[in-house]
DNA sequence: AAATTTTCTCAAAACGATTTAAATCTGGAA
DNA sequence: TTCCAGATTTAAATCGTTTTGAGAAAATTT
């Protein structure tokens, strides 16, 4: 490894030079500073990070904690933000230490982190409501980003899409083509996006005079088989007069809904209309659904780089109200959704 | 943060001397040592981890990269061992670095991270034969240990199974119930576990005497489709006597295999054997399989420790021979195995 | 030509630990 | 009493960088 002192040596410069020629410090002569750098592409001079933590406090590295749920939900979205943040963070020079969470309490882990002193900030994700992670790290005054957002004002960076809104597009799309019977299926309220999707549901369905059942309310983790028994349970009529357009919080759901509604003999659009939520995951394109999916669409992959650079920003000094994206998802209509049949007309007593 | 410094000062004792007594140096007289260890308690004295690493030359971090295949094969495995590994690292204060390979060459995400030189070792996974990872982190002299085995005479660590050994005993198993015609639904052979499982299986067969035609014999992605594709083809009989047994190089595998068994209407095991190896994962557990599946078991889970500890060691300085370590799979006989069917009895010609 | 400013470079301190080589202290032998 | 060896302790160097305060060189003003 070259070192500032091996090249002030053959530079016949001192290390202070060097050091302010490649930090890109105004008052280093230009000629001497191109010297400096090309000696230094030709050396391959690489900066010792540990010399540079000593001396900045800081170490070029963030922490993620990766919580791990037995059903696995988490997993195909985990990769697809993992690749993005990777790149985006190598770009800046700053590399990912990863760790899971195994543990009941939410703050433990990162507390454990902290301990070992090496990092200079965290990602945090799948945020809940008042998340306990939030106030931790707060206290503590660890830089973080988060993805997501757990209320409308927060002094900390975070970037994500605004879920009301999800759902009331969705509902206004749905409303527009004259659906009055509406069903959700969201994702665990236990997590901010699947009460903020909810909230923006009552909120739309409000606006358009809809009354939706409580029956029509569903919540769980988002996976196919619930799509599946939920839209068998709802298309079969049980609890009433079955919906005419149902709304779900991810791609995955409406695969079994559109399963479901086969089973059954429904045709969608013609009887039925469905939407999603599309994170864009490549394993699950909804163009490639039978029919083809509309949906509130807001690819994983572009949240990665803002998260990335939100953060290296704030650590960098930003200020946090600077540092705060919120993007509303684009409605993509597809075939799966249409006018509202004839029979369905009635809206719910 | 208290500094050795600090405590030096407190004490009228040199900062060498704190030093000494705190890192159990035997030069240091009894008395003094226990003042400094009760004013290092007191005072909550935690060594700076970046002055460590300065001047030990270690970072204290090793590194993994992680390939990401379009298939999503991998995933269950990763997450398995990244909970774990993680674990027994930060037993012994290690951290781990992730990123995600995206690049058709494999040495260059290695030759990435290097360069930003924070690593102290890396973790391979997924060897492939003759690993080309293997022949670049040997030449830059950076310690590794791999998870897996690809060959017999290697100059590095490994923590692997026996892969000859899985699909050994599997073959042995099958051969002591009478089967004579027994067919493979092998893993890629592109990789390195499932070139073994090849030989291990040709290797037994030869040993009993069995021959079993080329067509009998295949290799795939693992996964459930793979099995009930296969399974079905095999079974239907088209390319010439079905199989009386079946071994499968993943529990995934085989739940394809028994799902196309019971679409035929074969009962397992009275007119098919179905063995797989089993990794242990808790998603996917062989023994609530219908019939429970008679499998070689070895846990992912177990790899973890030994495979950060023999880097670890490693890069402490122990001998990678010393480093080394091959085990053997169980074999779990439950209920997916029986005697050959008295109509099955006729070896393949 | 002298005084002043501006531009550039440098030596040295700092970060907080480990480690080497030298210095001090002790007790016992000469 | 003097000297030596062993037991402790210390000062200083080291790791590789950033940054401060100062100094030299060049350019400008008086």
């Amino acid at each position: 490894m070259t070192t500032l002192k091996e090249m002030s040596a053959e530079l016949g410069l001192s290390v202070a030079t060097v050091s302010r020629a490649l930090n890109g410090f105004p008052e280093v002569n230009a000629r001497t500073r191109t010297r400096v750098q090309q000696l230094a592409d030709q050396m391959g001079y690489q900066p010792n990070r540990t010399a540079q933590r000593l001396v900045t406090g800081r170490s070029g590295m963030v922490g993620m904690i990766v919580k791990i749920r037995p059903d696995m939900s988490s997993e195909q979205t985990f990769f697809e933000i993992l690749t993005g943040l990777t790149a985006a963070l190598a770009a800046r020079d700053v590399d990912l230490v990863l760790a899971v969470d195994q543990d009941d309490d939410p703050v433990v882990p990162y507390a454990r982190m902290l301990q070992r002193d090496i990092l200079d900030g965290f990602i945090l994700n799948a945020p809940v409501p008042d998340d306990p992670r939030v106030a931790f790290l707060r206290q503590r005054k660890i830089p973080f980003v988060m993805h997501g957002q757990t209320a409308d004002m927060v002094d900390y960076p975070f970037y994500g899409i605004d879920n009301k809104r999800v759902t009331g597009d969705a509902v206004d799309l749905l409303a527009a083509l004259g659906h009055r019977r509406i069903a959700l299926l969201n994702g665990e309220t236990r997590l901010a996006y699947a009460t903020d999707r909810l909230a923006g549901f009552r909120d739309a369905i409000a606006a358009h005079a809809i009354v939706v059942p409580e029956w029509c309310i569903t919540s769980d983790v988002p996976s196919e088989s619930y799509g599946y028994t939920r839209g068998l349970a709802l298309l079969a009529g049980q609890q009433g007069p079955r919906p005419t357009a149902i709304i779900c919080a991810s791609t995955l759901i409406a695969a079994g809904v559109l399963h479901a509604a086969r089973d059954l003999g429904l045709r969608v659009p013609a009887d039925l209309s469905v939407m999603a939520h599309d994170d864009a995951l490549p394993q699950l394109r909804a163009i490639n659904f039978e029919p083809a999916l509309s949906v509130t669409r807001a690819p994983m992959r572009e949240a990665c780089a803002p998260l990335a650079n939100h953060l290296i920003d704030h650590i960098e000094g930003a200020a946090a109200i600077t540092l705060q994206t919120l993007i509303r998802a684009a409605v993509i209509v597809r075939k799966s959704t249409g006018p509202v049949p004839a029979q369905g007309k009635v809206p719910w007593p």
